[in-house]
DNA sequence: AACTTGACGAGGG
DNA sequence: CCCCTCGCCAAGT
């Protein structure tokens, strides 16, 4: 059965998802690290393509700190709207401060020069 | 089975 | 910052 069809390996991605605070973000790459193996950045893009109402797809975004959702079933633009509705910032080239936004789950921390990679607790 | 296309990401120029 | 190449991997044709 294909793995985006397989309701337990979309559980898992929304179960993370439900979890952002309203005014933080992930990125797909950050999420695929903390669901660890069999995940991919693409996949989990591939997962949220079918989130439905209960989890706040809006609330991830790509690792440049911009929407990715222009040329799809999507309204342009709704995206961003959300999350400015949310009290993120974007600047004129649609992009938002990560450094400020991102959010990361019990359990992982960010290093100390980006926010993009995820370590382990010990 | 081959080839193309992504709600992706990192690295190089 | 923009653009391109690759690696990635599932889906659609």
């Amino acid at each position: 059965m294909n793995i985006v069809n397989n309701k337990r390996y979309r559980e898992r991605v929304f179960e993370v998802v439900r979890q952002i605070p309203v005014g933080k973000v992930m990125t797909y790459g950050q999420l695929a690290m903390v669901l660890g193996e069999g995940y991919t950045a693409r996949t989990v893009g591939y997962v949220m393509h079918g989130a439905d109402a209960s989890v706040p797809w809006q609330r991830v975004i790509n690792s440049q700190g911009k929407c990715s959702t222009g040329r799809l079933s999507i309204p342009i633009n709704l995206q961003q709207e959300l999350l400015e509705a949310e009290g993120i910032v974007f600047n004129e080239k649609g992009k938002c401060d990560l450094r400020e936004r991102q959010w990361f789950p019990d359990g992982f921390w960010p290093d100390e020069d980006g926010q993009t990679s995820l370590f382990e607790q010990k």
